[in-house]
RNA sequence: CGGGGCGUGGCGCAGUCCGGUAGCGCACCUGCUUUGGGAGCAGGAAGUCGCAGGUUCAAAUCCUGUCGCCCCGACCA
């Protein structure tokens, strides 16, 4: 290929509105072009890059077992209403604005596929002996995400690798947890060979439901994730997810009374520490939350957050929200602030942390007082602890290595969902006594532009995108300093054609710009290698073959320029 | 959805406070020179100043409304 014939808009200034480095520079190369917010064109270069990331995608399911398919992004929202996901997704389930009854109004945009694959499922999948079975495509996405940002590290129009298994057993040879293995296994060889620095982390699976999940991370400070790392390597995992070992640092022994003081207006944690010169760590927060219309009350340490989905599981609930100030007031008889253990009628769960305290000072129920000297156990019954506070700096994993917080970008997520859709949707087989069962489903997403940006995020420098040699748009460029000088111009197609022939793609920078000039581009767009013919060369007998990752530069005989270029590409793949 | 910022040729910006001929840099076109680290000179094309109302002799500029984009937060299979 060569650049005069392609289209490749780069350009030396920064765009205004990009503010991570993904972005701006998949802008700055000519990667892709925003449409709206959340929307993006993928231009000739960038759909090269995301073509590739999708072929390694491919070929790992294929290697899998998994079968692919495609299904449609018009979804009946008769489907959704049966897995009770309209209300779930809200907002983000888009839908064709119909007027009245016609069609349009009872057609949604899919941003995942459970329930078109778990129809095809119930349709076709009637016995034992068809299973296990694992179907995948790779398919745009749509999804109204209340703020896309980072360029197309989150949008409302995405490429997704989504695999769906479908199993008549949880376990042994052929069931959910092989099969599940086998796709982990598969994200790994897939992020290895798009040479992704990912992380696997055990992860909350969240409204899509099922009962154990892994996602896999790319760090780096333009995500918006955080995972949490052990420093002995040993245990990763989501932050909303992550268990701690349980303190042991007792508060000083404390056997002074519960004391009333007078708070006026003082609701928050900050507020009341400063105002009795306390720090937020003696203080219990009382949290107050609601599950199928009763009250459920966390109380963790003034300096800890409370961990909605650790509370729901040490509750033994599927979910908790939080409470509406009508429920509080009725509970604790006072504006929402002031909510304290002590003498509060309710299932009340206490952080672990908690429960070492001594001499605290919390809420006392009433609007305008806290009370100080609170020691739980004494002061109020503790009937239900556990871990439900997110981890914080300082803490340590369950073996007790210390925790280390990283930014990270999700590059992929696995769920074992169990029978969650299959129940909603009535999708059986039968099994070896004919008796009908729901299937057991896993499935598997991967975001392919998340693949690309993760990739740029993870290796790019100064002058620009340094590809990994599997996804980069092309594996070579030849600057070719001068095509007017025939010396260059021959021996530069000459390599171009050669190395295309030998299964290398190579772009031919022919156009007529200054040396400088191509070279900065070539940086900016980060081609893995760039061979440089020119005049100065030609009289050494030489051309030069840069390495975009290390800057090194060897010199080579023309005649030896194409071996060593393959070699090159084959070593790097 | 709350808070903040911004909409002026393809890109980056000035001009807005204080109303009066739309401007600069990059990119683009033509010509000449130049060719190993984003060249120089000369000439040129390109903008309903986001949109809609209003005030005014006159609006990029003032007023009202509205749409869009970016950032922080909420949310996020």
């Amino acid at each position: 290929m060569k650049w005069t014939q392609f289209l490749i808009p780069t350009s030396k200034e920064c765009p205004a509105d990009a503010v991570v480095p993904s972005h701006q520079l998949m802008i700055r190369a000519g990667l892709v072009r925003q449409v709206a917010a959340g929307s993006y064109s993928y231009l000739p270069l960038g759909f090269r890059s995301l073509r590739k990331v999708e072929a390694i995608v491919r070929e790992e399911m294929n290697r899998a077992g998994a079968i692919e398919l495609n299904m449609p992004a018009l979804h009946p929202i008769e489907w959704w209403e049966q897995t009770g996901r309209v209300e779930a997704m809200g907002d983000v389930l888009l839908s064709l604005a119909g007027t009245g009854d016609d069609w349009r109004s009872r057609t949604v945009l899919g941003p995942t596929h459970e329930e078109v694959v778990t129809e095809i499922a119930r349709a076709y999948i009637n016995s034992y002996k068809q299973l296990p079975v694992s179907l995948y495509q790779i398919q745009t996405k749509f999804r109204g995400e209340a703020r896309p940002k980072s360029g197309v590290l989150r949008t409302r129009e995405f490429l997704m690798k989504d695999a769906y298994s479908f199993h008549s057993e949880l376990d042994g040879a052929g069931g959910l947890g092989e099969t599940y293995q086998t796709m982990y296994d598969a994200y790994c060889a897939i992020f290895s060979r798009c040479n992704l620095p990912y992380v696997p982390v055990e992860a909350e699976s969240g409204p899509i439901g099922g009962d154990a999940s892994h996602e896999f991370m790319v760090p780096t400070d333009a995500g918006e994730d955080y995972l949490v790392q052990s420093e002995d390597g040993s245990y990763a995992a989501n932050l909303e997810r992550a268990d701690v070992q349980p303190i042991t640092e007792k508060s000083a022994e404390s056997q002074a009374p519960v004391k009333e003081v007078h708070t006026p207006g003082l609701a928050t944690i900050d507020e009341v520490s400063d105002f009795l010169k306390c720090k937020p760590r003696q203080m219990i927060k009382t949290i107050i939350y609601e599950v199928n219309g009763e009250p459920l009350v966390a109380l963790v340490r003034g300096d800890h957050e409370v961990n909605e989905s650790k509370l729901a599981r040490t509750a033994g609930v599927s979910f908790v929200t939080p409470a509406e100030s009508p429920l509080i007031k009725k509970l604790t008889g006072a504006e929402v602030g002031f909510a304290g253990p002590v003498g509060l009628n309710a299932r009340v769960i206490v952080d672990q942390a908690v429960t070492l305290m001594q001499g605290a000072v919390t809420g006392t129920n009433k609007t305008d007082y806290h009370v100080t000297g609170v020691n739980p156990g004494r002061d109020f019954e503790i009937k239900e602890t556990g871990d439900i506070r997110m981890a914080v700096e300082g803490d340590c994993a369950p073996n007790g290595s210390p925790l280390v917080f990283k930014k990270c970008i999700e590059v992929g997520h696995v769920f074992k969902l169990g029978t969650k859709y299959s129940d909603a949707m009535q999708a059986t087989f039968l099994d070896n006594n004919g008796k009908a069962k729901s299937l057991i489903m896993g499935c598997y997403g991967i975001g392919l532009n998340r693949i690309m940006a993760a990739a740029i995020e993870a290796h790019h420098d100064e002058s620009g995108i340094c590809w990994p040699m599997t996804i980069a748009p092309f594996h070579v460029v030849i600057c070719a300093l001068d095509m007017r000088v025939e010396a260059v111009s021959t021996l530069a197609e000459k390599l171009h054609d050669e190395l295309t022939e030998a299964g290398v793609d190579v772009l031919l920078d022919d156009r007529d710009a200054r040396p400088g000039f191509k070279f900065k581009d070539a940086e900016l767009i980060g081609f893995p290698i760039r061979i440089t013919v020119g005049k100065r060369g030609l009289e050494e007998g030489i051309v030069e073959i840069q390495i975009r990752q290390t800057g090194d530069t060897v010199k080579t005989a023309p005649e030896n320029a194409v071996a060593t270029v393959q070699k090159m590409v084959q070593d790097a793949m």
